[in-house]
DNA sequence: CGACCAGACGCAACATTGTTGCAATAACTT
DNA sequence: AAGTTATTGCAACAATGTTGCGTCTGGTCG
């Protein structure tokens, strides 16, 4: 939960507003919501419903692990929860990522996204930060390749946590 | 063992070559290998000393899995070896990686090295190859972050997997 | 409205990868 | 050759993610 606490607190800090690409969207309704989901074909349960706004909500992608923290009581079952975040992955709902810890970090996907994404990504912290530049041209691959994404990932240590151990 | 078996065929195919930047480096002697590790200060082990010249032969960044196999008979403590990889990175002797898996590879640290490395990553068999394209320009980060490394991850199919399964 | 049923859930058990503590060993020094 | 101390090996643990299977329920249809 601190983790959590932590990346919102960074990425609200007016210094970086114009820099960071935010995913802010305004927060959409339950019904909104369940509805993207029955549009897929799927059922619209609790579960799904909730993740989904709660990823939706949040500024940066989260790990299971906040998740499962930030649903409280009433939280789902953790198996459930794994599920849930895959099939979200699988039906381009949300994105699955890897963080610097090697853990997945899942994020609502937002309208008019790239092929390449650019993003900082915190060695300390192993928070994501996503970035406005603009990504570079992929070069040629080797005959028989085939491309599904590219990330321009730059590593280091954010702000919060520079400052945290100076 | 496998997944080592299939990394190797790949990366020596004659199409490739032309595009993947090798990290190929004359095999160095037992001798060379363990001054090299003396001058860090350390003592030159057979653990550290195998583990070094197999990462120095290997065309690709292996896991431990696959270097545990690739040890065969002989093989040395899991937990050694877990501590020798991380030795070797912290000593600046290999890098330290991440594949597609989570799983975190380890390659050796050759001389002329970048900030930015660009690499093809496949979805599939994890494979981790490292390709010649010049690397993009950092784009420039919000107030206090800081920088250590930039990668250019090209995700997708190598041409192995795309072959195996077509 | 009420029954149906495939899809979704919850529980338990498991798999893989990586880490920690500690006693025994061996690499380098003198 | 003996001594020091870094390194090893064993065992136990931790975190993350997965699989199997019986139960429940969301959406549909009569």
């Amino acid at each position: 939960m601190l983790r959590l606490v932590v990346s919102y607190a960074l990425i609200s800090r007016p210094t970086l507003a114009g820099t960071l690409a935010l995913p802010f969207q305004p927060s959409p309704s339950v019904d909104a919501v369940a509805e993207q989901i029955r549009r897929t074909g799927a059922r619209a349960t609790p579960a799904r419903i909730r993740v989904l706004q709660l990823l939706r909500d949040a500024p940066a992608a989260l790990t299971h692990n906040e998740i499962e923290s930030a649903l409280g009581a009433r939280a789902i079952d953790r198996v459930t929860l794994y599920r849930v975040l895959d099939w979200l992955a699988e039906s381009g709902l949300a994105h699955k990522n890897t963080d610097a810890h090697r853990v997945y970090r899942f994020s609502a996907a937002a309208a008019g996204e790239h092929l390449t994404h650019v993003h900082f990504r915190c060695e300390d912290c192993g928070g994501v930060f996503c970035l406005a530049a603009a990504p570079p041209a992929a070069p040629a691959l080797p005959l028989g390749f085939s491309l599904s994404r590219v990330d321009f990932d730059l590593r280091g240590r954010c702000a919060g946590c520079c400052a945290a151990s100076s």
